[in-house]
DNA sequence: AGCACCACCTGTGGGC
DNA sequence: TGCCCACAGGTGGTGC
């Protein structure tokens, strides 16, 4: 579900809502959400731990409290609520529940059940545990000089599976990666290896436009993804490949869809060489 | 290194 | 019209 604009969007909406907030025990609906440590550990230690601020890398959500971190990554299906009263807006897919001492709570929801929390002790546990194989936040962390050095090492990798690697570079999901190669006319099983300097360059800055434009429009709620206060994003209206199979390009040729990367890929024929 | 495939889950929509 | 199964914003492991 959630790709960096997608988690990026919730962090913005979250971060005033819940900074200074002092967890009270959680409750587990679903204690295999809690990837580390053990389910008692988890609660024992959130327990009356203050929310300094949110941060993120890549699509990993980064709660950064007075003493350890808690992480979420919602996979494909996951989605956080704020609740001002504490009452989840519904039973169904409540998988932890994570109050405040003021009454308001935290929920997450995730149907597919992907979705994981960690809560680290520190900044080395999160590398070590948590982002141990997660490249640099593509948004943040890397500029066109760094981007050409990590696509030097990649070089015969597919454009497709290598923007998707998020040891590549963390952040880019399936639909921002077909977006962004239709946005430089690149066709997505072409190899790193083979394109040319002007090319690269354009794919950094459509990699760049593409996700600004994902974050100024709330995300794209393709069928689930709903923000902290269950309200959809609206870049779906702006996409001009992903889930458009058999529509027209601005070109007027049809836009196809392959598997690339075991992913389902749209692209333009015509636009993208 | 790179890639294809499976597993993890539940729901649903496209196609027959 | 109804039913079914391929496929879904992700990732980790395996094996070639």
């Amino acid at each position: 579900m959630p790709e960096l604009p997608e988690v990026e969007t919730i962090r913005r909406e979250l971060e005033p809502l819940i900074s200074g907030k002092i967890f009270v025990r959680p409750v587990l609906h679903m204690p295999s959400t809690i990837e580390s440590p053990s389910v008692e550990e988890f609660s024992t230690t959130l327990t009356g731990r203050t929310i300094e601020n949110l941060t993120r890398r890549g699509k990993y959500l980064i709660i950064n409290l007075d003493r350890g971190i808690l992480v979420v990554h919602l996979r494909m299906t996951g989605n956080l609520s704020y609740s001002v009263n504490g009452q989840p807006r519904e039973e169904r897919f409540l998988r932890v529940s994570l109050p405040f001492t003021d009454e308001s709570a935290l929920h997450y929801f995730d149907m597919r059940r992907f979705g994981r929390l960690w809560l680290v002790a520190n900044r080395e546990e999160l590398h070590t545990k948590v982002l141990k194989r997660v490249g640099p936040d593509i948004l943040e962390e890397v500029d066109l000089e760094k981007f050409l050095k990590l696509l030097g090492k990649r070089q015969r990798s597919k454009i497709k599976a290598l923007l998707l690697d998020q040891g590549f570079a963390a952040g880019m999901g399936n639909i921002y990666t077909d977006e962004c190669l239709h946005r430089c006319n690149i066709h997505p099983r072409r190899q790193a290896g083979s394109l040319s300097r002007t090319e690269t360059e354009e794919l950094y800055a459509a990699i760049k436009a593409v996700l600004a434009d994902g974050i100024e429009y709330g995300g794209t709620t393709f069928r689930d993804y709903r923000n902290t206060s269950g309200a959809i994003g609206s870049f779906q209206s702006k996409l001009a490949v992903y889930g458009c199979k058999g529509e027209k390009c601005r070109c007027g040729a049809k836009i196809e869809k392959i598997t690339e990367a075991g992913r389902g890929t749209y692209y333009c024929p015509n636009c993208q060489k």
